[in-house]
DNA sequence: TAGATTGTTAATCGATTAACAATC
DNA sequence: TAGATTGTTAATCGATTAACAATC
């Protein structure tokens, strides 16, 4: 697998193109090109093919792309081949409705654990998942060997809850609390912060702004509000 | 309020300095340098300076930035000034932890209602917010001149809801369904897919990865695992 | 062979970083 | 005045887009 320093941005889309050879494996589609694959996602062909072409030569020239074949190789890529194990630290709403949600739109993660600092919490369970409490955490990350971690956590204690699973080998965490983490340079945060997010969108619901984002756009081309669908 | 082709990135990172003010605020802090947001926030001083620099010179030379009077000015950039309201379509696990979620987090956005297609759901309360017929959601968008919704319906369900609040009047979505949305070029989406956001953490999270990452990090110029905070 | 589509190199675009004059 | 820090311009970096030769 050769791997130099692939940007954030295409490994991001990767369990894009992922997902999206699933569904046209659970059609039977046999082929797909980068043209089709830009339709289902929204990113450009180019720019497909050059986010593929990083690992490897997968197409075939004048057919495109078989789809199982494809598939597997990105599976592979992103490391998603290996069972992959995390737990959830804070069973919150966030928390507990995150793991909920795992459990049925993620394929290719468990989460196998989730930790609390309420006592009244621990010992129930989320869809079959055990609450345990989060002095446990640094035990179960070592026996487990688990490498990535969700954090739904309050703000307040998010620092300290990551610095003690960083402690303890997780190497990857997908923060949902409203504070920047920090980490040592070989783990990885993606923020997840909703509020964020929604308050962002605010800009650009306003009437002025719509038109200004027309004229922009108008001014760059004049693509007409067009919609991508597979032909 | 100057304002041509403001960039996303610039966007989504104005709600952090918002939050990163109400803190300072809060603590009675008066005013606050580029270099101290950027400790708190993890961006850089320069980019924060330029950040703020494409909408007016909110600043002091030689002093830095009031806290109040720059928090003010965010707010009226990026609209939440006037109050906002939103919409949950789907009240699963998700929509439910997102409303109780928004309530409590959220200080300038809120969740006014919530729609589901499962007439068992209709009529029940979330923190307060009544969940509705998704039939009811069009007259209630008119109503309440709704410009903003949060999607959190299964996939499958996702583009036509998308289409409806759209057709009403919904100029900016947050997605947390695993579909690419169809909109018209002056509506705007923002997804927040968090099995893709896990899958590609799996990418960071091998054992492999962590050494080129610090091979990488340590050619480019060796910035020890340095922690950010107020000085 | 003709048509299609990849893989890859070159050109463009945009965003970040560096530098520094302005000025409190 | 000396020190600090902004606001802004210029330089750099990186990512996207365009173009096209390779080839099925």
């Amino acid at each position: 697998m050769p791997d130099r320093n692939i940007s954030k941005s295409v490994i991001k889309r990767l369990p894009v193109y992922l997902r999206i050879l699933d569904q046209l494996i659970r059609r039977r589609v046999d082929m797909v090109s980068s043209k089709e694959l830009s339709a289902e996602s929204g990113f450009t062909a180019e720019q497909i093919r050059k986010d593929l072409a990083y690992f490897g030569a997968f197409g075939t020239r004048g057919a495109g792309y078989n789809t199982v074949y494809l598939r597997e190789k990105i599976i592979k890529i992103i490391g998603l081949d290996k069972k992959i194990e995390t737990i959830v630290i804070g069973a919150g709403n966030l928390g507990t409705a995150l793991t909920r949600y795992n459990s049925t739109k993620n394929p290719y993660v468990n989460v196998i654990a989730v930790f609390d600092h309420d006592s009244r919490l621990v010992g129930k369970m989320i869809d079959g998942i055990e609450i345990y409490p989060i002095d446990e955490a640094p035990k179960y990350i070592e026996q487990n060997k688990i490498r990535v971690a969700i954090i739904a956590v309050p703000a307040a204690a998010a620092q300290e809850v990551v610095d003690t699973v960083v402690r303890h080998g997780v190497k990857a965490l997908l923060n949902f609390a409203p504070v920047k983490l920090n980490v040592p340079s070989d783990v990885h945060v993606h923020n997840a912060d909703l509020t964020i997010e929604l308050q962002s969108l605010i800009y650009y619901s306003s009437a002025e702004e719509e038109r200004k984002e027309r004229l922009k756009k108008e001014i760059k081309g004049g693509k007409s509000s067009k919609t991508f669908t597979l032909e």
